[in-house]
DNA sequence: TAGGAACCTGACATTGACGTCAGAGGTAGC
DNA sequence: GCTACCTCTGACGTCAATGTCAGGTTCCTA
């Protein structure tokens, strides 16, 4: 498929996809016009990249990491940045969890007194 | 106490202290010369924004929810402002969630077989 | 074969949360 | 009062993942 056909079909933008493949995470064959063509399962890796994105992986170490992913075998540098990368993820989940109960706790302390108290709008 | 002190105990800089500060996140009392000096209660504010700040929360939105979370009275504006940053970082927890098993898989697999492999090291 | 949609490269712009630097003034211990 | 450190404002720099625009080429359908 072209470059559009992915982009649509992913959700991710074609300046977007063109940019993973700048940073060697996406490659594409080209026709011989130079236009990208894709297979299949390019949307999968590109879901991955992006799943990787959201948890805070920089480009560079996506890079580093995702032939391992694909291919499940990696070096002992490799395994213990992962290694890294994991527990930092874990780190993310139990601050957001603990964010998540201030917010839970502002919630009902705001539902039960929003209509007694003052209640605060803009700045 | 001024600054630096509550810079070092909060670990957040001296820089980041006055960006809040610019963004009207964090008050502080002026001395005659002009220096910032904040009460101890301050420190526990900035751990609140930090905390906001890693949940992907934008400091224009900290700033409109800010007094609710202090003072536990919202708006019905902003209480469902609230509930949808709520409602995201629970989808960022599921992420990440996710993340998480996709790496442990890719660990599982290359603690199992990086000796008969052909490790991946750099790209 | 015409014309509009899709694609190309290249380059500059954007956004947010800071880093960093300069030049000047404040504070505290001795 | 000296000295070393702290703080001030203001302004420009950074970084990463895109957005956007320009000017040109390619593809596809009627």
């Amino acid at each position: 498929m072209r470059i559009g056909e992915l982009a649509t079909k992913t959700g991710v933008s074609v300046r977007a996809l063109r940019y993973y493949e700048e940073q060697g995470l996406l490659a594409s064959e080209r026709s011989a016009s130079g236009q990208r063509h894709y297979p299949d399962q390019a949307a999968d890796r590109v879901r991955l990249i992006q799943q990787l994105y959201a948890a805070g992986i920089s480009s560079a170490a996506i890079l580093e990491m995702l032939p391992c992913v694909v291919t499940g075998v990696a070096s002992p540098q490799v395994l213990s940045k992962l290694r890294g990368h994991r527990s930092s993820v874990v780190k993310q989940i139990e601050d957001l969890q603990d964010t998540l109960r201030q917010l839970d706790s502002v919630l009902a302390g705001a539902v039960k007194s929003h209509e007694s108290g003052v209640p605060c709008t803009s700045p």
